[in-house]
DNA sequence: TGACTCATGTCAGCATACTGACATACTCTT
DNA sequence: AAGAGTATGTCAGTATGCTGACATGAGTCA
């Protein structure tokens, strides 16, 4: 039959990955009120302020509108801030608040401690591997979704 | 300030690589009317026939509730096939119809096409490192989640 | 200048997955 | 034998993310 292999399938062990990160990130998270959405966007925004909305919903691996929904929830409680109209175009840059800042500092040792659990039984070298194998998985992919078309 | 640097985290990078990996497997699933839980639900099905509601979840990396759900619909698609009654316990051992192994065919086979795409910039050696990390992360989350309890 | 293309922000409706809850059946311990 | 603890299948309600659609602003090209 020659299927598509559990056990050694890198798609599937990317999947298990992927999957127990998530749901270790969700159990940390979940007693500090946040989701990993709600997370992703304030990390985004502390590294990148001004980020728009559309970079944000790229950068967190949602859609535009999901993220959309999200960032009238967090202006609402005065984590983030938008300007009423936009400086140009119809972009409008994104900034934390200060408040955004101070919940974003327990939610981001949270999420690195449960990193470092993650690679705790990767040398440097490993670490190091992994990082350009997943690179090169995305490169591949994303040349193929664009050639296709 | 110390944060989660995105370009070089590995979570981030698991991440988006699992999310390039999650859209080209819908684009090709899609044409075919099948959705990725759908799919790898047949693929589980097929590798380990006899497979119950829960174990299927499992995975699937999805709760059994919408396990459940899914396999409902599938069942009245004709796909799989379920006892009315438990040979014994509650477990209800799920298998694959002709219908649902034709279905699962070209599907497999594009799954296939697209997991080769991914790692067409990889030798095999990395490959296997790949695999080795992927293991070892799932591994230390895994530990990590039963020991905080 | 005007038509075309593209990216953005946003609204509405839908699909999918999740949490909570309950009854049932097996297993282990005492 | 009986109770506790665990796993399963399933129902209901909720939440989160997605697709479809539209108007707006910027850039491109004839």
């Amino acid at each position: 039959m020659s299927q598509v292999e559990l056990n050694t399938s890198l798609g599937y062990l990317l999947k298990m990955a992927s999957s127990a990160l998530h749901s270790a990130m969700e159990a940390v998270l979940r007693p500090l009120g946040m989701t990993i959405t709600h997370y992703s966007c304030l990390e985004l925004l502390s590294q990148r302020p001004g980020l728009s909305n559309s970079e944000l919903a790229r950068g967190a691996f949602v859609t535009r509108q999901s993220m959309n929904v999200l960032l009238q929830s967090l202006e609402r409680d005065g984590l983030v801030a938008r300007p009423e109209r936009a400086p140009s175009g119809r972009v409008l840059p994104t900034t934390l608040t200060a408040k955004g800042r101070r919940q974003l500092e327990s939610a981001s040792a949270a999420v690195r401690a449960v990193e470092d659990t993650m690679i705790a039984g990767l040398t440097e070298a490993d670490q190091n591997r992994m990082r350009e194998a997943l690179r090169s998985c995305v490169t591949s992919l994303r040349e193929d979704m664009s050639a296709g078309m």
